[in-house]
DNA sequence: GCGTGATCATAA
DNA sequence: TTATGATCACGC
């Protein structure tokens, strides 16, 4: 295939558009590829795909996918009822002082400002290969909902700037939550804010299904 | 290890 | 059943 970084939103979602309906196993046929038995050890497997056809550029540099349209592509897996199946990955929770203080400079703000959605099936009776990808969807969010987030992140930031991470379960936040993002429960990373112990578990931001099912046209 | 792409596995 | 905590793969 002939695939390019799309030069504007159009084309970007003209390209999405022929996505709609697909399963897997047809996208996978478009990229010469083959398609995984289980995700187990293939986590990322769609979302790579999904890059790919639609000529993300960023890879696994802290940026939207599509540098130049501002846009992150999420995948987004629905259970046999049509809801999220899992939260969505957003982003690492860095550990510099001088990045949590600031919302509008944030990685979460930046990431999240548009998102192109990639809704797929992902019940586990379904063999991958037959899962069908829905109707791709753009969103930014709209002001009650930047409103949350803004509050979840400045709660979470405030506590880690304390020095007080470990004390943040995941429970926290309405929409966006802090989990570990790591290889395993033994990684560790530089924690500098005060008071903190110097090293901790790498954590990520994420937002809760229970959000994003209500950002589903 | 960091940051990307995420889903798995099990406790509650 | 659901949400938290843990984990898998890749490029650098």
């Amino acid at each position: 295939m002939n695939i390019s970084v799309p030069t504007n939103k159009k084309e970007l979602m003209e390209r999405a558009s022929t996505l709609n309906g697909i399963t897997t196993q047809q996208l996978a046929n478009k990229l010469n590829k083959g398609i995984p038995n289980t995700l187990t050890h293939a986590k990322g497997w769609l979302g790579n795909l999904l890059e790919e056809y639609l000529g993300a550029e960023a890879a696994s540099a802290a940026k939207p996918d599509f540098i130049d349209l501002g846009i992150e592509l999420k995948t987004l897996p629905l259970n046999d009822k049509g809801k999220p199946k899992e939260s969505t990955y957003v982003c690492v929770v860095q550990l510099e002082p001088s990045s949590l203080t600031s919302w509008k400079t944030s990685l979460v703000k930046h990431k999240l400002s548009e998102v192109l959605w990639i809704p797929y099936e992902a019940h586990k009776d379904i063999p991958i290969s037959n899962r069908r990808i829905g109707t791709p969807f753009l969103w930014k969010p709209n002001q009650e909902q930047e409103k949350q987030l803004k509050q979840d992140w400045e709660e979470i930031c405030d506590m880690i700037v304390l020095g007080e991470l470990n004390n943040i379960n995941s429970s926290m936040g309405n929409y966006l939550q802090i989990r570990p993002k790591a290889a395993n429960a033994k990684s560790l990373t530089v924690n500098k804010n005060e008071f903190a112990n110097k090293y901790t578990l790498p954590r990520g931001f994420y937002l809760r299904s229970s959000f994003t099912e209500t950002i589903i046209p």
